[in-house]
DNA sequence: CGCTATGTTGAACAGTTTCAAGATGCGTGG
DNA sequence: CCACGCATCTTGAAACTGTTCAACATAGCG
């Protein structure tokens, strides 16, 4: 989906993750759709030509796959932060996949408690969860500026039914969210507020840098807010405030002005019980 | 995956969940061990025997695909309460689906602090999530006495490369999965114990009512612990026994000795904000 | 330059944990 | 059938972590 496919290379890709130029968006096939309610940088009009495609969270796609693929793509959405870019209680939701920029999901009870589901990155495929069944409420809302491939749901569910790759594919990325949500199910469950800041840093900073397979130690995009992270960690913005200030005062990341370093990944792994090997893809055969 | 298919229709299966009479057991196929370390009845020989096909939870499959399905089924296993089923971080962990009895997933950290993850009954499949990647010592133990059908990882990757309804079918389960996870990172982030448990309770009604389509205002089989309870909405024991307390005072739900009696569905819901809909499928087509 | 969103810090408060003691229930063995 | 023993559940009181409310600081943006 979004372009998967090929095998990992030399990907320069850091412009994607902060907005830096855009990219040629000329060619688009029949009927597709350019919504440009922003400035990111929009997709290539041909999957083959896509960088995240070539991104460690697809599986490979052979060439015919991937011309199937981009055939399910009815549009390409650009849009500023704070819009909401979909509504899966809706109808007929569809798939997205993020080209550029971050976004993320949250549910709102009627009492305005906010919980924050994930974040999505350039590369993630949103809405799959909801191809079988109606999620309660949940919304995607762009972070920063975006831009996305969008696919009909029905499209990708017929599509699905005789392509195994693209189910395999499928099935692939929800078993990595499900993986995910564990480990944030053990953080909202059973780690301190310091230990969960410390867990969500790392997991962010390693979906980063298998997106950009370079600058393990430097800073690194960061947009979510305290608010953001309040509502992902159970916490309130009080509390991530502290913790984040504790962590930095004992020298072991810092988030400041949309960018995090990690300091001292090792003694911060230690004090959250962090292990990489959840994100990391299993060998398939 | 574990006699998937089928359409729904009049099921016995109280005797699955509350573990009363065996089936019968004979006519294995080749190479299929039966490990059977204790008393509950075991699944039958043939996928379109099983009653377990025609739950809910299932996608509807074709005679030949459950055929192919059952060639990959490589042994059947009966174990008592508190047997450790399957260690996910194990090299070829397999996928498991529950015949007979409850099963639940959960993690321990270094310093002995539990999460469960999820709670497993008849007909879901187990495991699914590690297809992909490697989790984080997740432990899956049976709750109950417990018989599941067992498939080797590799032959089902194998199979799902050229088997687009499996491929399809387990998509599908983890996209449900990933409601369930949802609606429980909700609880654990922003709701109290009181509406924790209320969710949870309603939640696994529920699932288990699916599975019977009788019953609806009726005792339920209900074998977790106090301290299971606990350890899956992130609470201590204590504070489940006197959210438990409070929520029986009110007239709400009661759960005493393996049984659970859901008495004012409706203000439970509204004290918790449920909703059934991350539950029902959604139509496919 | 001033507005607004975001971040910081303090103090009172609340919900939950922890520790502790006792009650209840259930299976086992006499 | 009853007595014992262990696991589970219940209840109380103190301690703690995080929340809430409030004031102020800082940064980014028009």
């Amino acid at each position: 989906m979004g372009c998967p496919g090929a095998l990992p290379g030399p990907v320069h890709l850091v412009y994607v993750l902060s907005l830096g130029r855009a990219a040629g968006t000329h060619g688009r096939a029949d009927g597709e759709t350019v919504m440009d309610e922003g400035q990111p940088p929009a997709p290539p009009a041909r999957c083959a030509d896509c960088g995240i495609r070539r991104l460690a969270m697809f599986r490979p796609f052979g060439p015919q796959q991937l011309a199937e693929v981009q055939r399910l793509r009815s549009a390409i959405r650009r849009a500023p932060p704070g819009t909401e870019l979909m509504r899966h209680s809706a109808h007929d939701a569809p798939l997205m996949t993020i080209y550029a920029g971050w976004a993320f999901s949250h549910t709102t009870s009627d009492d305005g408690a906010r919980q924050i589901l994930d974040f999505h990155l350039p590369g993630d495929l949103v809405g799959a969860e909801h191809l079988a069944v109606k999620g309660t409420d949940t919304l995607v809302e762009a972070l920063t500026a975006v831009s996305a491939c969008v696919f009909p749901r029905r499209k990708v569910l017929a599509e699905m039914e005789h392509n195994p790759a693209l189910s395999a594919s499928i099935a692939w990325l929800l078993a990595r969210d499900e993986a995910m949500l564990h480990e944030r199910l053990f953080s909202l469950g059973r780690r301190s507020a310091e230990e969960r800041l410390a867990h969500l840093a790392l997991e962010l900073a390693a979906r980063i840098r298998l997106r950009r397979r370079v600058d393990v130690g430097g800073p690194l995009p960061f947009p979510p807010t305290h608010r953001h992270l309040a509502d992902a960690l159970g916490l309130s913005a009080e509390a991530v405030s502290r913790a984040a200030t504790r962590l930095r005062a004992h020298g072991l990341e810092q988030i400041a002005r949309g960018v995090l370093i990690i300091r001292d990944p090792d003694r911060l792994a230690a004090l959250c019980g962090w292990r990489d090997e959840y994100l990391v893809p299993r060998e398939m055969l």
